[in-house]
Parts: structure tokens; C-alpha cells; sequence
DNA sequence: AAGCTTCCCAACCGCAAGTAA
DNA sequence: CTTACTTGCGGTTGGGAAGCT
């Protein structure tokens, strides 16, 4: 695949967002909607790159997003998600409307990841640190193996064109609010982990 | 009050995948 | 088929805020 700078950067601002910038880049999609985040920035004398653009856009001006604190259903289905699918921060961020993969990654590293290592639990596992380093060992001497198929068993994502949560009294699972994606996820409580399991730690 | 440390999050970077030419 | 370009993703970092001494 070739690869090329995304941008001129000895052109283009860097760091945080102005208000103007983040007002410029508003009006621009307002009336040209998402997209052609190349073309962006020239088109409306943005001295950023598309790349930069589309970030911003994502993580912070986009109207639908929640901000604020991540509840307690929310954590527990971040963790729950999380163990079925990894480090995809994409995938999980499509199951929990409002949230972005970067803020998602980022209460990961600095809230669960730190609670699991606090009860002696491998955090890429959702297993006891010593069973994971075990494990390790025994996969490492095994011939590898595909890993499962998750979409098989995980419904698809949030998608904007279904019923709004707000307006349905329920959240994107189709429950109403304050239970887990339990259900949702096919897990039907299979001993995976519970994020009240890790209170008080 | 000042200096230091820790925490948190917005933003950057590099890579991979997708796709148009 | 190959190349060039764009978009999206995940890992990482910089710096401001908050807390502590």
C-alpha cells in the first residue's frame, strides 16, 4: 500500500482547537455534511489537516455526543465488550451510542484497566494474572488458532437510522435503562466479568 | 503560597485497509 | 495488476487540572 504525509505540515496548525476553528469546522459540515476530510480544510481555510478535522469532529463537536461521566451499565458493558472483542475501541464505541472509541479507550486506561490490575486480574484477559501467564505459556507451545468468530454471536451495532434510545425510554439495547447488554451480547451472565464485582477495590 | 506529583483527556502519529485512477 | 491517495483505527503522548506535601 503506498503511504504519503497527510497533510503539509509546515502549513497547518497543531496542538488544541480554537473556538473559531471549532465554529469554522461546524458551519462546514452543517452545510456540507461529514466527508472528503481531505478537501475540508482548503475548502474552508482551516489551517489543520483532514486528518485533525475528522478527529475533532468525532471526539468532541459532534451534537450527539454524551460526555460526561460513564455510568455503571455503561462500564460494565465496556468490560463485557471488551472481552469478547480486545482492543477494538471501534467496535465497542459502535455499542454504546454517544461515546467515541478514543473516549472509551481512554476510561479503559485510566479507570478498568487500573481496577483489574488492582484485583490481580490480566486486563487483556479478564483472567486471574497468574491463570493468564499460565495460559501464555500453554499457547505459546500450542499451534495457533483463529480466534472466534464474534460477529457470529454480537448483534450489530448502534446505527443512527434505528429508534433513538431518548425516544424509546430504553438504551441501544433495547432494554430498558439500567440493565446490562447481557442479553444484547448473547452472554446470558456466562461468569464473565461484572464491573460492581470490582468495588470497593 | 509554592513546588511537586499524579491524573486525565484531547490530540498526534504511524500503520493498515479501502478504493479510484 | 499496480500505484497513489484517502480514511479509519489503535497506541501513545503532551500539557493542563487537581491533589498533595
Amino acid at each position: 500500500m503506498g503511504r504519503s504525509p497527510c497533510c503539509e505540515k509546515a502549513h497547518t496548525n497543531k496542538g488544541a482547537w480554537t473556538k473559531e476553528e471549532d465554529e469554522r469546522l461546524i458551519a462546514h459540515i452543517r452545510v456540507h455534511g461529514e466527508g472528503c476530510w481531505r478537501s475540508l480544510p482548503k475548502a474552508d481555510g482551516l489551517l489543520r489537516c483532514g486528518k485533525s478535522c475528522r478527529l475533532r469532529w468525532i471526539n468532541y463537536l459532534r451534537p450527539d455526543l454524551k460526555r460526561g461521566n460513564f455510568s455503571r451499565d455503561e462500564e460494565d458493558l465496556i468490560i463485557k465488550l471488551h472481552s469478547l472483542l480486545g482492543n477494538k475501541w471501534s467496535l465497542i464505541a459502535a455499542r454504546l451510542p454517544g461515546r467515541t472509541d478514543n473516549e472509551i479507550k481512554n476510561y479503559w486506561n485510566t479507570h478498568i484497566r487500573r481496577k483489574l490490575l488492582s484485583r490481580g486480574l490480566d486486563p487483556a484477559k479478564h483472567r486471574p494474572l497468574a491463570t493468564a501467564v499460565k495460559e501464555a505459556g500453554r499457547r505459546a507451545r500450542e499451534p495457533s488458532r483463529p480466534d472466534l468468530n464474534l460477529e457470529l454471536c454480537i448483534s450489530p451495532p448502534y446505527q443512527e437510522e434505528q429508534k433513538k434510545p431518548a425516544e424509546l425510554g430504553e438504551n441501544m439495547l433495547g432494554e430498558k435503562e439500567g440493565k446490562c447488554g447481557g442479553e444484547f451480547l448473547r452472554l446470558g451472565g456466562g461468569g464473565l466479568l461484572d464491573c460492581r464485582s470490582l468495588e470497593g477495590s
